[in-house]
DNA sequence: GCCATGGCTAGTA
DNA sequence: GCCATGGCTAGTA
């Protein structure tokens, strides 16, 4: 047995945020890192996102309001699932925040 | 404990 | 530079 099976907070809050993002919307790995209590933890968001199955990760992208993945990593990919809900992208992934940024800042807002 | 990992980011130069 | 994980290792008991 390990410490896999005690529950991991800050784990556990960007997974129930990233199921919880509209869809049409997107935000940032900061400003989930920031809902989850961890402002300056973006990267562990990416981390999570890296290792979790079956969950939305293309509606996430960086604070510039890029899709933040390289070519190889899916950014095609991405950029099409965001273009099926209607997020609309330029060729450099740049997307309008003003129409699209998800509008939600805390946890509390969500439940 | 230590150390590497990582689709970042606020805030200088 | 930040910092939550996971994997590995020295070095106690």
């Amino acid at each position: 047995m390990n410490s896999s099976c005690i529950p991991k907070p800050f784990t556990e809050k960007v997974k129930l945020i990233l199921k919880n993002i509209p869809k049409g919307k997107v935000t940032s790995y900061g400003t989930i890192a920031a809902m989850a209590g961890s402002p300056r933890a973006a990267r562990q968001v990416v981390q999570i996102i890296h290792r979790t199955d079956n969950i939305p990760w293309h509606r996430v992208i960086n604070s510039q309001g890029k899709i933040a993945i390289k070519e190889y990593e899916g950014f095609q990919e991405q950029k099409m699932l965001l273009s099926m809900e209607g997020v609309e992208s330029d060729s450099n992934g740049k997307i309008d925040l003003d129409k699209f940024k998800w509008k939600c800042y805390s946890l509390d807002d969500l439940i």
